[in-house]
RNA sequence: GCCUGGGUGGCGGAAUAGGUAGACGCAAGGGACUUAAAAUCCCUCGGUCCUCGCGGCUGUACGAGUUCGAUUCUCGUCCUAGGCACCA
């Protein structure tokens, strides 16, 4: 017998594949198309056990739809722009384009001795001028479209990456890439106007079946829709100061206003009253607040008083105008009704500067007095202290309301987003310069398409110091304007890398095109990606852009599809000792290491098996060993008879009628059935659970030594489908072993067995009998047996009649082929 | 605080539509083979009680409920992970 030896084989088995071009593909209208696609990776020198996970997980999809007769595009590429680059390169020397090229090289090395299968000549590096030129293309239409504009605004600045972060990229005060404290920065800016498709983008979050509902909240959650109303108070000299509120059932409610420091009126208000030192005062310090401390939690509530009155519309009663650290200026009107009865911010701020309380809401059983509550009372209840809204309940009378003020001319409803547009400069180097000139007599100037690509030089020194790269390089940014030929500046600053990741999906179905970004008819046949697969870090981030933008190539025409992903499927981190595999915590496991010790196949294998891929993954030594082990096992299943089995013809039925005969059948289709089913809902580990049961029930077959034709047919049959099934989880021995045994000439993973329905069902059947529920005994009759018959074999149970002696039998309930319960007293 | 998930043996995890809880694997214990070891193969493996039987009771975070029957459905509680968080 020829030993298992992993790394000769899967060596001979990918030079093989990579001969034949065996996972190139090409529109093919007689086939129905799969676009299968795992997240890029960030060339960052090697690749990491998630990585591993990740694509194994849809190689096995890629691999099984191939066999199942799909059309299968499974690409690969690189979101090669980024800083790690330049920091590379700074503390290294080299370039940056040199030192992502040659982790490129490493890795997809290291993808390639996995066995992973990718249709290399649709390959993608986001750095390459021929990529990059048709994203400045992109921001050009865009530009056109008003979907890309400048303005100037206080940024997140991460000091330590120095360059701008968007919203999505602070969390909790802290740099999403480094966790340095995010400080605030006035800064110009280029937008992406995102906010433009809010709405669509919340709304179409029900209409994703496919995603999984926990990425669809955190999305609907970040885009945060709320419906409410636009309410226009009056000064006292007649000019309006409008707010937004979500509960206008508490418009009778208010006692007071307050206004964002930065709120336009904020600064006027107090002008020549003797409360204006007071409140410049207070405006300076608030405004010294970054954004980061803002967002502190417990940060106390301060404000101070303008001297100034507003009239609220609804009641004409005159309210006191504050000015509140803890409204913002970037959400509704920057000004706020408030209700202290019935929000406990309010309700705290009252509580300080002693305001009164008005009631307008009381719950359906209760009343309440203002004048003991120690909280905000925030609940539904039935409407008082509110002209002819009184005795509704609150939620009914919302509407109502609304269309009131809109009769009265006092406002209009409005639905309000939390999301903002997307800042999308970035301070740094390594990435897609914007293609645009700054002249002195013109203003700004797109750079014109025929001038496209605006190429990033390779050539520079990258220094430590604050400024990007591009703005010292006078050969980059001294051009002459496009319009009038003056002497003129180039934009200097790039953009955000999740501009690349937002759109490569599309390129990989023409990456070769040159006359635009997309070629039509290719990008229409094979969008939108059918199956993506990656990690839920990307919840928000790059899957909210990459709707945005598949929605912007949709209105600017060039592809069909509106949504980029059908089908997304979450995987779970990987995890050693109880923490997420990291540097720092030394507990790294390197996937070179485990393909050398074990082969590819059993470090696919074990990732697949260890846990269902949405799951975190625990990792295991002892576990890696258990599944080599099974390889072996189903090596030695082959390799051990494949002499014996050459010549033999293969049976998926029994041809003799004995149990052993009949048993091992009913296994090798169930087990089609089951593995068939579990890979279309990605349960893998069930899936390759009950391969192991076809081969230890395949081995217990084997120790009858039944010597036959039959037997051996049979036997043939069962470890042809073991291998079948193996193969998308761990093709190199699985074709290794077809090899060995002889089959006809067919090839391995061309198709998928089938199961025949007759043979899952199994012959006999155990019914197990409970009485009263509880489970007494059990034995095996013929299936789908007639009731009374059926009934009287249960009743001649010894032990049953033991149990139902002097009682009285209820009913009886049958599940049929599964279960007796007899009810008795 | 709000919105999502998730709590099952010593461990990773099964149980697809309410019907035998613990598949498959890991670890552990016992045995076979071997001069020995490795490898391989076989057996045991939720808890508990006894009269050690193809026995009884109990058991899927906790407490109720629906049902002949609940890991699964409903309500409440606790714990835990993730997301959002002064968004008016």
């Amino acid at each position: 017998m020829k030993l298992y030896e992993p790394h000769e084989i899967e060596e001979r088995r990918q030079a093989a594949w990579e001969k034949d071009q065996l996972f190139r593909v090409s529109e093919d209208g007689t086939k129905e198309k799969y676009y299968l696609l795992e997240m890029f990776p960030y060339p960052s020198g090697r690749i990491h056990m998630g990585h591993v996970r990740n694509y194994s997980i849809g190689d096995v999809i890629a691999r099984y739809k191939r066999m199942k007769g799909f059309n299968v595009l499974h690409p690969m590429g690189w979101d090669a722009f980024g800083m790690p680059a330049e920091n590379a390169a700074i503390e290294r020397g080299i370039q940056p384009a040199t030192w992502t090229h040659e982790n490129i090289d490493y890795m997809r090395k290291q993808l390639k001795r996995l066995g992973f299968g990718y249709d290399w000549t649709r390959e993608i590096a986001t750095c390459d001028v021929e990529y990059y030129r048709w994203e400045q293309w992109i921001f050009l239409k865009m530009f056109e479209r008003g979907l890309v504009y400048r303005k100037s605004s206080p940024v997140n600045y991460c000091p330590k990456c120095q360059t701008v972060l968007a919203n999505e990229q602070v969390e909790g005060g802290a740099c999403w890439r480094c966790s340095e404290e995010v400080i605030q920065k006035e800064l110009t800016q280029w937008f992406f106007a995102i906010t433009q498709y809010a709405d669509e983008l919340y709304d179409y979050c029900d209409r994703l079946p496919g995603w999984p509902e926990k990425v669809l909240s955190m999305q609907k959650n970040w885009i945060g829709k709320s419906y409410g109303v636009e309410v226009d108070f009056r000064l006292e000299d007649g000019s309006p100061l409008t707010i937004f509120t979500t509960r206008p059932d508490t418009l009778y409610g208010v006692t007071f206003m307050v206004l964002a420091p930065e709120h336009p009126f904020s600064g006027v208000l107090a002008l020549g009253t003797p409360y204006e030192h007071d409140v410049h005062a207070f405006i300076d310090r608030a405004k010294a607040q970054d954004r980061s401390f803002r967002a502190e939690t417990e940060i106390k509530k301060e404000g101070v008083f303008t001297g100034k009155y507003a009239i609220n519309p609804l009641t004409d009663t005159k309210i006191p105008i504050y000015i509140g650290n803890f409204v913002l200026m970037g959400y509704g009107t920057g000004a706020i009704m408030s209700v202290p009865a019935h929000d406990q911010r309010d309700f705290e701020f009252a509580k300080t500067f002693d305001l009164p309380l008005i009631v307008t809401i009381v719950p359906e059983d209760g009343a309440l007095d203002p004048a003991a509550m120690t909280e905000a009372y925030e609940a539904d209840g039935i409407m008082v202290n509110s002209g002819t809204f009184v005795g509704m309940k609150n939620r009914e009378a919302i509407p109502k309301i609304i269309d009131f003020i809109e009769e009265k001319g006092m406002g209009k409803g409005k639905v309000n987003f939390r999301l903002r547009d997307w800042g999308i400069s970035r301070q740094r180097y390594w990435g897609t310069p914007i293609p645009v000139i700054y002249c002195d007599d013109c203003g700004i100037v797109p750079v014109p398409y025929e001038d496209l690509p605006v190429v990033l030089p390779l050539d520079l020194e990258i220094k430590v110091v604050g400024k990007s790269p591009l703005a010292e390089c006078a050969e980059f940014y001294n051009v002459h304007c496009p319009k009038c030929g003056k002497p003129a500046k180039r934009e200097t600053d790039t953009m955000d890398t999740f501009v690349e990741s937002s759109w490569y999906f599309l390129r990989y179905t023409c990456p070769q095109y040159d006359e635009g970004p997309l070629d039509r008819k290719k990008v229409d046949y094979w969008a939108p990606v059918d199956q993506y697969i990656g990690g839920v870090e990307h919840a928000v981030l790059h899957l909210l852009y990459s709707r945005f933008f598949n929605r912007v190539l949709n209105d600017l025409g060039l592809m069909g599809a509106r949504e980029p992903f059908k089908n997304l499927l979450t995987q779970g981190m990987v995890i050693k000792d109880g923490s997420k595999m990291s540097k720092s915590k030394g507990n790294v496991v390197d996937p070179d290491y485990l393909i050398e010790k074990y082969g590819a196949d059993t470090a696919r294998l074990f990732c697949l098996f260890a846990s269902p891929p949405e799951k975190d993954l625990d990792w295991s030594d002892k576990g890696v060993e258990g599944s080599f082990r099974f390889l072996q096992r189903v090596w030695r299943l082959v390799a051990d008879r494949a002499e014996a089995l050459q010549g033999v013809e293969a049976y998926l039925v029994p041809e003799e009628r004995e149990s052993d005969y009949i048993q091992l059948a009913h296994k090798i289709h169930k087990t089609i059935k089951k593995v068939t089913e579990d890979i279309e809902r990605f349960h893998l580990n069930t899936a390759i659970a009950s391969i192991m049961e076809l081969v230890n029930t395949t081995y217990k077959f084997i120790e009858m030594e039944r010597k036959e034709k039959a037997a051996l047919s049979l036997l043939k049959g069962a470890i042809e489908t073991v291998i079948m099934l193996l193969f998308p989880f761990v093709p190199h021995i699985a074709e290794e072993l077809w090899g060995q045994i002889e089959t006809g000439g067919r090839l391995l993973g061309a198709y998928w067995p089938v199961w025949d329905e007759a043979y899952v069902k199994d012959e006999k059947v155990m019914v197990v009998v409970q009485i009263n529920g509880k489970l007494r005994d059990s034995c095996e009759v013929e299936r789908d047996m007639e009731e009374a018959q059926l009934k009287e074999i249960i009743f001649g149970l010894e032990k049953i009649q033991r149990y139902v002696e002097g009682t009285e039998i209820i009913k009886t309930i049958i599940v049929p082929n599964k279960l007796v319960n007899i009810v008795c007293r």
